[in-house]
DNA sequence: TTTAACTCTACTAATTTGATGGACATTGAT
DNA sequence: ATCAATGTCCATCAAATTAGTAGAGTTAAA
């Protein structure tokens, strides 16, 4: 289950992707927009900042953006941010490998093997995913036409 | 994040699809083997009968085995049961559907839109994937070559 | 009738989640 | 210089979930 600490994240990041380059949003003004509780909207932003992923300016006229393009964010670096690995198990995991301790033989169990699956597809369609496409309502990248 | 309970119920699950058609399975001996907690196996076992996917014998010599084919119950109904919805949030769920509160227009979200693949995919696979393929170190069944 | 199994209900400790509150630091505008 | 608005940081907290435990009850074979 996505928390909603990552939903969150991904919505404000998706609001900052909205403005114009350089524009600041400041975090009550996307906390009311976006029905998130403001005060944990700025925790949240705080963990994106620490991670790089945007830039805050404090003071008067303060706020939020992106701290890189649009295109060079995607949903799956917020959401290991936020929730931590993909996978659904953490010995199917590639970030946070964790051996099983009941597993007798890994790398014959059918779980782990099915679970990576999983985790695979689910990479691939969040580390596909940047915020310009999301926000541009496209769907993942395809080869071209 | 897949928990404890389903994993246990995954290991047990392919536990019974190894034995002999008809035999049964004590849950102490699955406990010992697999080195699961014998009791919170037991309340995995029951809700796994309860929801027809083993049948169980009490009394002396009792034990538990498969209610059907093990080609005929795959992990996603398994993981289904012990987890609830695959879908990373319940916006994107297909068995388990509830509105996002907090979205202003669901047909636009690009947060709903983009789990909803993930939810597909992890479906394709855990639907895809039965006991007997597992058992059987096969991968997911594939078109015929 | 004894014994070894499953069944059922209740309980609990630890962890995680989803926040909230307040003091502090920084900045722009007046 | 001061004020007001904003981000930063730390501490706390209530509710839910998870992972497991305990024990009495029921069933059926030997």
């Amino acid at each position: 289950m996505l928390s909603q600490k990552a939903k969150y994240a991904l919505k404000a990041m998706l609001a900052l992707a909205a403005e114009k380059d350089g524009d600041l949003l400041q975090a009550g003004d996307i906390a009311t927009k976006h029905n998130v509780p403001r005060k944990f909207l700025e925790l949240i932003l705080l963990d994106l900042r620490k991670q790089g992923l945007v830039n805050s300016h404090r003071g008067k006229n303060g706020g939020y953006a992106l701290a890189k393009p649009a295109d060079a964010i995607t949903f799956g670096q917020i959401v290991r941010i936020m929730d931590g690995p993909l996978a659904p198990i953490p010995c199917a995991s590639l970030t946070g490998y964790r051996r099983c301790e009941d597993c007798k033989d890994e790398k014959t169990c059918a779980v782990r093997r099915t679970m990576r699956e999983v985790r695979d597809a689910a990479a691939t369609i969040l580390d596909g995913m940047t915020l310009a496409q999301a926000r541009d309502g496209a769907g993942r990248k395809k080869p071209a036409p």
